[in-house]
DNA sequence: AAGTGGTCTAGACCACACA
DNA sequence: GTGTGGTCTAGACCACTTA
């Protein structure tokens, strides 16, 4: 039950015959997932069910919506080779007027729309010619050489209207929670710029904070 | 410089003069504001610069503004006894009909409205009398002995009209990024709901997330 | 092959909560 | 005062990356 204090780490060390420390790493992992919270002198006590992870993940839409319950899907509505503008080249840190794979897909949940993306991928990291139609995204990049490793993410609310609104078959001027990303490699290349828009109807951010110890 | 190498575990142990695992407790750490990340194998390395932290934190609207950069300011707009609808009965776990005290405030950011805010308490943490228009609301509710330690977060996207557009001074039909909470003390007491919307044009929330080896 | 982070041991002392 | 989590030691072996 939430708040139930669990076996205190002596005892889980002594149960499963580890050392305390281990039970220390492994309680720390539940920590880190928000499904159960430490108090310094008291004990460790299990979170509330419906809470899914502490902080946000990196995950595919794919993962993302596995993880809620519906079976995901796409469909491709543009793959174009275009010059980087402004902001593009900006974000992904090359040259304004470099060339860039765009491509726009709408994303479904159930088979019903949930988001629109736009993604940029430097043509030096994923020429047009070699995109998929089908197939991850991610791995297709990884494939290429260039694992996604690290995004940067911005969250905020935008109103879509015209095409995209009709694409998410919502009424224009309609509220979407909106997710900027840079996504780079190990090794700091940056990979991709993307944008996606989720129905604020249908999609929403769940996490659990803590005011922790450990805080500085 | 983001992405450079740190020092291995083992040299900084020595350098400082400590054990290994005690470093590892700080890298540790700074994994998890984000700051530098580890690749098995290979090293510990710098993040990005401008990201503040991995996770969201559990901070109050005035923390969170000065982190930045802005004079945070409040106005509270009504104070009001109310009794529970469903929503709120449901969110705070008491009965439909128990009196709380409902709290509505614009918060302003170097003067101008960045967010508007409804909070509702139980009357039997924090009772309208006992309230004070000025001051930090979880300072009060520390005082009454309710130390606000854990808040489960949503985030998603509406829009605002009429009244509120009118005090976040926004036409209506805005977008608004949403948070809703509900806040509990460290033995799960359920103190607070409450529901924020923040201006898009002025907030948004950025992070890091990576594909750690911790991934299960 | 050498170096790195990931995990683990079997203790120890400290700061804090709680009765 | 007793029990808890927080921190720390001084080693060890494993899995992985890199050259």
């Amino acid at each position: 039950m939430p708040h139930d204090a669990l076996p205190s780490e002596r005892d889980l060390a002594e149960q499963f015959k580890v050392s305390r420390m281990t039970v220390r790493a492994a309680i720390g992992k539940l920590v880190s997932e928000g499904r159960v919270y430490n108090i310094q002198g008291s004990g460790t006590y299990v979170g509330s069910k419906d809470i899914f992870s502490k902080a946000p993940r990196l995950t595919s839409f794919t993962e993302d919506m596995a993880a809620r319950g519906f079976t995901p899907s796409s469909k491709v509505i543009s793959a174009r080779r275009v010059a980087a503008d402004r902001l593009v080249s900006q974000r992904l840190g090359i040259d304004e007027g470099d060339q860039c794979t765009h491509i726009r897909r709408l994303r479904l949940a159930d088979g019903d729309p949930m988001a629109f993306e736009d993604v940029y991928i430097p043509a030096t990291v994923l020429p047009l010619e070699d995109f998929q139609l089908s197939g991850s995204l991610y791995a297709q990049l990884a494939q290429a050489g260039y694992d996604v490793f690290r995004s940067e993410q911005e969250v905020t609310s935008v109103i879509v209207e015209g095409e995209e609104a009709a694409f998410l078959d919502v009424p224009t001027g309609s509220a979407a929670l909106c997710v900027t990303r840079v996504s780079s490699t190990h090794h700091g290349k940056l990979v991709e710029f993307g944008r996606t828009h989720y129905r604020a109807d249908r999609y929403s951010f769940r996490f659990a904070v803590t005011r922790e110890s450990s805080e500085r």
